[in-house]
DNA sequence: GAGCCGTGGCA
DNA sequence: TTGCCAAGGCT
């Protein structure tokens, strides 16, 4: 196995963007913030929104102490609003069970509510500084191309830890930012497109490349078509309760010009079994 | 393990 | 226009 840690490590000093939770002392509640945010949402769109979180809750507990439907609220546009009210538990979770401090051990960020594999390692290793494989999309196509010499990597799996595991330095601080290295490396140059092998710092031992770029196939898993699904409906039916005054709308309006009304009325229904909704004499409200 | 869950930018 | 893609997690 060739050595990736420390081409890896170099180019990251030098080319790492400037983004908020990098900064010294940003502080484990705003690396946890910004990681739910992150959870499929591009940077880009993240940044300002986290900004604000972090000025109108500052600490887990000051989110705890607030309504899910202020957070479902201030999370806007972001998408998958389930991950705003997953937020607000495991801010009451944090509260409650740690003291409102954000854990450090895996175990026990594991157990929080919307917090995985990833999130909860990313926590431990860039809040925390602790050593742990931590791996994202850009990760796994990094070691997909680097270490496999396939295209696309395989659908997530558990493997992926022990994978990025083989390739972590020992040194605690070394770990971490080869951890966020790979991550920076398969957002900003080996991209899912076009990748950059021109810039690369690791092009001259990437087993993909020495293969000569073979297509290897793509195994990873399609989205649903978007126009015209549930999903769509879902969020029709949730930006019209965020926009209300008090949040809170009458039933018979909700979406009212949605085109398809059994559709709208299943979107009600499981945003209700989400706890993203609540029904109640006739109108539907975001969840107190 | 597969399917589901928002939203917007880009080719 | 359509499909791909984005610091995933839950059921």
């Amino acid at each position: 196995m060739p050595d990736l840690a420390t081409p890896l490590i170099a180019w990251y000093r030098e080319n790492a963007r400037d983004l908020p939770w990098r900064r010294p002392g940003f502080g484990a509640w705003g690396t946890l913030v910004s990681e739910f945010m992150l959870q499929q949402t591009p940077v880009s769109r993240v940044v300002p929104h986290l900004e604000a979180w972090l000025e109108r809750w500052p600490t887990p507990s000051a989110l705890a102490a607030d309504a899910p439907a202020e957070a479902v609220r201030q999370w806007a546009n972001l998408g998958y609003p389930r991950r705003a009210l997953w937020l607000h538990r495991a801010a009451v979770e944090i509260r409650d069970r740690h003291g409102g401090v954000v854990p450090r051990d895996v175990d026990a960020l594991l157990a929080l509510t919307g917090i995985g594999d990833y999130t909860a390692r990313a926590v431990a290793v860039f809040a925390y500084g602790d050593r742990h494989p931590v791996v994202d999309t850009n990760t796994r196509r990094v070691l997909a191309r680097a270490v496999e010499a396939r295209a696309q990597p395989a659908p997530p799996a558990r493997r992926d830890l022990a994978a990025m595991e083989a390739v972590l330095p020992e040194a605690d601080a070394d770990a971490a930012v080869m951890n966020a290295a790979a991550m920076e490396l398969g957002a900003t140059v080996c991209v899912a497109r076009s990748p950059r092998c021109d810039v690369c710092p690791i092009s001259d031992r990437c087993a993909w490349r020495a293969a000569g770029y073979p297509d290897t196939g793509d195994n990873r898993r399609r989205q649903a078509r978007y126009e015209g699904s549930d999903r769509q409906a879902r969020g029709a039916v949730l930006r019209a309760l965020r926009d209300a005054p008090a949040h809170r709308v009458a039933l018979t309006d909700v979406a009212a010009d949605w085109p398809d009304a059994l559709q709208r009325d299943r979107a009600i229904d499981s945003l209700i079994a989400d706890g993203l909704a609540e029904a109640s004499e006739g109108y539907l409200s975001l969840p107190t």
